[in-house]
DNA sequence: TTGCTTGCAAAAGTTTTGCATAACC
DNA sequence: GGTTATGCAAAACTTTTGCAAGCAA
């Protein structure tokens, strides 16, 4: 995203372009597929901007939430994390958690539509959006098992 | 579950079989289906046993999850939320949760033997659980919006 | 100028922990 | 009797909020 279209995506909500609020989406854009947590971007934005509060991270990401430029993953670790939201209207790719190392990967993988038109049409519920994780031992720590 | 079977597996654990914890799986068993908090836990396990402490009822749950007699849900709400774990090896629902009045629907639907054994396959991934939740509107706020 | 935004500090909310006492086996 | 478990209070964390000052448009 550049930065006209983020301030004309501001505007439409009533939100005025800050350089705080730049700084993060820079930070965000920088560390994609790293699902920072607010306060590791806290950290990483203070790098360049040593001013900057935690409270505004905090109030940044709700905002980037609503505005859906970014999506809350909850990884069960005590924080929310969060990813860049895809561009396209159908996104989705799903986390791999492993248990043992508490590494996440990415699948990009939807086939959802079944189960979700299924759904929809038994139990009359609008989807519109979906998380799916799978937990569960990475290739590595398998290996590590075996004691390969 | 059964007080003598319940015990049988604490003891694998080395673990007390104690009211408190008795309590507490009693008004699991008693209200399943209900996605009860860990405060909300207390506070019903208080009316029959008022003596207990908001800490243990923190230290049972974190106890029940390792023995998977619970699954711990995270519907972004700021709280863990638990429900009793099925007793056969493969069982899953998945997890509808209403955007506008945050009801938690449960879908009785996996099919989702197909998606993991192709990402089991592609990533060298060992699958042992998901977590699948959908968002969206639920029939009743949709009725709602269009004014029935 | 006007209203949105920020930084700070304090508050709020959930979860964990230390420790003396109590309960289980 | 020895060890595990509990209750209480305090601490640790994450997140939110109030408010005066600052900044964008």
């Amino acid at each position: 995203m550049d930065v006209t279209a983020f301030k004309e995506r501001l505007k439409e909500k009533g939100c005025k372009l800050t350089l705080q609020r730049r700084s993060v989406l820079d930070i965000l854009i920088k560390h994609s597929g790293e699902h920072l947590s607010t306060e590791e971007l806290y950290e990483k934005v203070k790098e360049n901007y040593p001013e900057i509060g935690l409270a505004t991270v905090y109030r940044t990401v709700q905002l980037f939430e609503e505005m859906h430029i970014i999506d809350r993953l909850n990884f069960d670790d005590g924080c929310s994390r969060f990813e860049l939201a895809s561009e396209e209207e159908i996104h989705h790719h799903h986390h791999l958690i492993c248990e043992k190392c508490n590494k996440v990967f990415e699948v990009e993988n939807d086939l959802l539509e079944e189960i979700e038109s299924e759904i929809e049409r038994k139990y009359h519920f609008k989807i519109q959006d979906h998380h799916l994780m799978f937990y569960g031992q990475c290739e590595e720590c398998l290996n590590k098992k075996r004691g390969k």
